[in-house]
RNA sequence: GCCGAGGUGGCAGAAUGGUUAAUGCGACGGACUGCAGAUCCGUUUCCUGGGGGUUCGAUUCCCUCCCUCGGCUCCA
């Protein structure tokens, strides 16, 4: 197990990092209330906590990566009584299509998405554990509240001091509450909204506790790793820690707390309250998966990352192109020469350097997930593959596979080239082919007039083409 | 108001108590090309919010001020 450090929300500093089971590591991340599509802000989470799983497994650590669905809330119930459907229905919809967008994204890591109304027994077993052991009581309408007060600590992850929490706009001063810093754990039921059965009467989970019954059932009373945006601090988190700890009687509830900065647009956070998103799909379809992966892991995981529509993606699919045709040169490469045999062997200093490099990505990234900092390795390591004297053609397989394997390695951490052989020269569309030889008889006669037309045309449909010295290739890219 | 994170080149964004402040994008020049693109080479020389302090030396450590963003019971 390679050691590693990771930034410690709670303690604020870097620490290493020590499994309390190893090789096991439980890890959770909060997941989204599927009540909207998701954006691009939501991909920069959930993307960089994959690449964490991603280097985890790597690293020889056998980690349970929970991320939870949060199925059933006020959002969801007043948008689907907009559209006049069922709110659990509107979130498997919503959660579908976050799944098939994450899919597209190479978010491949997560081993379970359990949905909070799932876990309702364990809900109401945590709220009457709490209740019991004094730590929320039972409003008069039937809602059960957890009472801060009884939880000295609470405030030491966000450094809030409960006394100075503005009562403000959105700190309800709900006659039910004994103080109105306490939050609800289970709401009672409104008639119409899905409704469960419990010692209370008839309600349904609040939202702090069902990630704390979650964590306690599937991870125990104490875990390593939690995740989530940094706007979920507090009081989500800080509710989190409260509950589970109170619950459990065990603390710290969680040993590594992660927090991923905001995404913004145009200084502001982007999000759904606000209106300023580009929703996943778009950008999705738009540019691929792979420049919105480098975009999102071109940046430390912790500070914000200003995202501009008309740059950002642009810019990262033409540096993301620096590393990809490489990528799929060696590919082409490689196949050749699995069916030529031998070939050279690589001057052994290159040869060493790749060796030493993919070492060097891995302790980058072990320095608390500096995915920036590996990037950048790669990008060196291209330029060293571009400079002159580096004769890629005719090695043998092994060597290629030497060579390749810094960007094998960006692959399988940072989930690069992982949109399926996008490269071209293949067989896979032999129209192209044919545009290309009557594209190449044209230019062989000099009618140039005819050339650019099927160059055109081949653009307009998606397919870019270059002549190379070693002849056109070509390849598909967003159509405008 | 309180709590937290930040202010670095045209843009995005790293890093370190000390030779030319990473990397990418963009721009400019060149090679190559029928052209374009891609690629390669070169350039983009005096970029670390303001003011103090510590130090031989500060972008980095300390103080202060200004500004931005986030949170303050919706949020990834």
């Amino acid at each position: 197990m390679r050691r590693f450090t990771v930034y410690d929300s709670r303690t604020r500093e870097v620490r290493l990092f020590a499994p309390l089971h190893p090789p096991r590591v439980g890890m959770y991340v909060c997941g989204l209330t599927p009540y909207a599509a998701a954006h691009v802000g939501h991909a920069r989470t959930f993307v960089f906590f994959d690449v964490v799983a991603r280097a985890l497994r790597r690293w020889g650590y056998r980690l349970f990566y929970v991320q939870n669905v949060t199925n059933l809330d006020d959002k969801l119930i007043a948008r689907a009584a907009e559209e006049g459907t069922d709110p659990l229905a509107l979130a498997e919809r919503h959660f579908a299509e976050y799944r098939a967008a994450m899919e597209e994204l190479g978010v491949t890591s997560v081993n379970y998405y359990p949905f909070a109304t799932d876990y309702v027994p364990e809900i109401v077993a945590q709220v009457r554990v709490l209740v019991d052991r004094g730590f929320a009581y039972r409003a008069p309408d039937g809602s059960v509240y957890f009472s801060v007060a009884k939880f000295p600590k609470f405030g030491e992850l966000s450094g809030q001091n409960v006394a100075a929490l503005r009562p403000g706009a959105r700190l309800e001063l709900d006659a039910d509450k004994r103080s109105p810093e306490d939050f609800v754990i289970w709401k009672a039921a409104t008639p119409g909204e899905p409704a469960w059965e419990s010692p209370w009467g008839p309600g349904r989970p609040g939202w702090h506790v069902e990630d704390t019954a979650i964590t306690e059932r599937l991870l125990g009373a104490r875990y390593d790793l939690h995740g989530g945006g940094i706007d979920l601090i507090f009081p989500h988190h800080e509710a989190e820690i409260a509950l589970s700890e109170s619950a459990t009687g065990e603390a710290p509830s969680v040993n590594y707390w992660m927090h991923g900065g905001a995404l913004r647009l145009a200084g502001e956070k982007m999000s759904k309250s606000l209106g300023n998103v580009l929703p996943l799909s778009e950008a999705l379809e738009a540019f691929g998966p792979g420049p919105v992966r480098l975009f999102l892991t071109n940046v430390q995981y912790r500070g914000p990352l200003e995202f501009d529509r008309e740059r950002s993606l642009p810019e990262a699919r033409e540096a993301y192109d620096r590393l990809r045709l490489p990528y799929d040169r060696f590919s082409a490469l490689l196949a050749q020469a699995g069916a030529a045999g031998a070939g050279r062997e690589p001057p052994e200093e290159l040869a060493a350097q790749a060796t030493s490099l993919v070492e060097r990505l891995d302790t980058t990234l072990a320095a608390d997930f500096d995915t920036r900092g590996a990037v950048a390795l790669l990008f060196g390591w291209v330029r060293r593959l571009a400079e002159p004297g580096v004769e890629l053609d005719g090695l043998s397989a092994p060597a290629l596979e030497l060579l390749r394997s810094p960007l094998d390695w960006a692959r399988e951490v940072l989930g690069l080239f992982a949109e399926g052989g996008a490269a071209s020269g293949s067989d896979e569309a032999p129209g192209i082919e044919v545009a290309l030889a009557a594209r190449a008889r044209a230019r062989g006669r000099g009618d140039f007039a005819e050339a650019d037309r099927i160059r055109a045309e081949l653009a307009h449909r998606g397919i870019e083409v270059e002549d190379r010295s070693d002849g056109p290739r070509w390849r598909r890219v967003p159509v405008g």
